[in-house]
DNA sequence: TTGTATGCGTTATCAC
DNA sequence: GTGATAACGCATACAA
């Protein structure tokens, strides 16, 4: 940080430092020939306002502080990307921390972000999370929040989401109108609601063409930062129905990518005997044998669109405009590959 | 942030501010019963310092700018998680940025976090990256910078990384040993010193084993966030030498599923025809098929370690004690697969 | 053992 | 137009 204060410049140019300081701010009460002065000697001196001072002064630190369960998964990286551009735009930085699907890390990471004076939250729960109190005291604290993905319904903040129960609907019913009757689904956790909506759209897609709903052909998969869980599943989906199963709509591409593993490795035939349909359209599904159908969910603009709103809120707030939490549903759209 | 400060403990306390502030810090001088009624009704109140006030008046955040040049990325996110974890132990905490391979972003960046008053940084640059005086700049401003993975030769700070010249060598001489004679070598762009290294790595270790050492097996893909670039090259190594060559280094593992890819679609036996070698140990390489051999980086030891001696140095700093800059080269391993 | 005074660097109010 | 002064919240040297 650097040295150079308003003091500095104010006394080396002989004047009082709140003359500089308005100077430095275009005020239309000084003399312009000061201004352009006190403007060339603080660029030839370098200065840079003190960040802390500024902070402490105006009660804002152009600062968000973001908490996501990992860091390394294709999904969060990208919604990161588009927080982090889109802060850029706004010249506002950003606080990362990682709650590593850990409820009371997630608690105590609320409390260093709203120690650290951030000027909003923007966060993905946890899978554990089942108590919000955290995030009501955010709230609370007139601190802006934004959820996103995994969110909390009974939070009464702005959330940016997918329509996660049409988007796996929708899929479903592509299986469906190929022709595709015993279709397993591999599910998420049983806590997360986009782990629950999935299932449910699902279900639906199923009870709408009229075909029964097989408890049995459903799994979880609770590690989905993981391919080996697909794979275990798959083992575990063909020792169970055997060729009593032809589609398989999976809750990532992760997922599906290991399940496909397994049924490369077995000689089981994709799409032939079984068809999959993945979810999240990661890169990877371009170039997998044969590449796998998925959903295309957008991180990146749930990134960017979670931090526009969120920067809006501040503003508002700041001057001391009412607004209204947005709920935002992103389009999803199928990519259809040659898994089925 | 918190509305409770000194000041409101100290008056329905009925005692001075600094008196509470030094019982709040359990100084030897305070009355331990004063101390007591302090540190409970804090607690009750749920006091909290303001981060702004300690920062300006101890000219430290407890915070560390990163800046990477790409977000959506295997290794970059595992090096992140590394930081956070190390960061979060030492109750530090992250501001990230990503350049974007973006030379006067990078700069700008530098800038901010300069501004924003970090204790430390950490980077990784960008491949177009050719002048360092913005690293001097901070090296000038006396906050400890630590480079990582890409870094500059020059500079004279603390680093991190591996030694690729090694990694690469080893895995060519794994190639040579197991027979292949005809080693093609898809390189990263010219730039960065890890795209070189694992050339000359490659290279030495043909003339090291007498084989000649062939410029038109060397293709240059200078897209690494995208597997395209090996796909294609891929089909350019095949156009140009046919059957004339048997073995694939490639710079990463991206690229080395690309190429892979173009082999699967036309019939070229992997490892029969062509055996591959990948870089990095992405997790997908077990999953390929052939599952692909590759060099292990350990990014997150990188992010870890990174933290771990930025930190050192932001306390020896602190405290006044000298210390030297390191070079820390972490140990890569190769991972031996179905693809040679 | 406690309180007073000062300063960190900035902004804002109000005299001059 | 300009400058003195206070305040943001905290830590600390020094006085009591």
């Amino acid at each position: 940080m650097s040295k150079v204060t308003l003091k500095v410049i104010a006394k080396t140019l002989g004047i009082s430092t709140s003359t500089v300081s308005k100077a430095l701010k275009n005020y239309s009460d000084i003399n312009e020939e000061t201004k352009t002065k006190v403007q060339e000697l603080a660029k030839k001196l370098n200065y840079t306002p003190n960040s802390f001072a500024v902070s402490l002064r105006m009660k804002e630190s152009k600062t968000i502080g973001v908490i996501i369960p990992t860091m390394v998964h294709h999904f969060f990286s990208n919604v990161i990307e588009g927080i982090l551009k889109e802060a850029e735009r706004n010249n506002y930085m950003i606080f990362l921390m990682q709650s590593n699907e850990d409820f009371e890390l997630e608690k105590k990471q609320i409390d260093l972000l709203l120690s650290k004076g951030v000027d909003g939250v923007i966060m993905s729960l946890s899978n554990k999370t089942r108590d919000f109190s955290h995030l009501q005291k955010v709230i609370d604290s007139n601190v802006p929040l934004i959820l996103f993905d995994k969110i909390a319904k009974t939070i009464n903040c702005s959330k940016v989401l997918i329509d996660d129960r049409k988007a796996a609907y929708d899929a479903v019913t592509h299986l469906i109108n190929k022709g595709y009757k015993r279709i397993a689904h591999f599910r998420g956790d049983l806590n997360p609601q986009n782990s629950i909506d999935r299932f449910l759209g699902y279900k639906k897609a199923l009870l709408d063409h009229n075909i029964e709903f097989d408890p049995t052909l459903v799994y979880i998969c609770d590690n989905n930062s993981d391919f080996s869980d697909g794979f275990n599943s798959a083992e575990k989906l063909i020792n169970d129905h055997g060729k009593n199963v032809d589609g398989l709509f999976t809750v990532n591409d992760l997922i599906a990518i290991g399940a496909l593993d397994y049924f490369n490795k077995n000689n089981i035939k994709v799409p032939e005997q079984i068809a999959i349909f993945g979810f999240s359209n990661w890169f990877m599904t371009k170039i997998t044998n044969p590449s796998l159908s998925s959903i295309d969910q957008n991180a990146l603009k749930m990134g960017e669109k979670s931090t526009e709103i969120l920067i809006k809120e501040i503003d508002y707030k700041h001057k001391g405009i009412a607004y209204e939490y947005q709920k935002i549903i992103l389009d999803t759209e199928l990519i259809i590959r040659n898994s089925c």
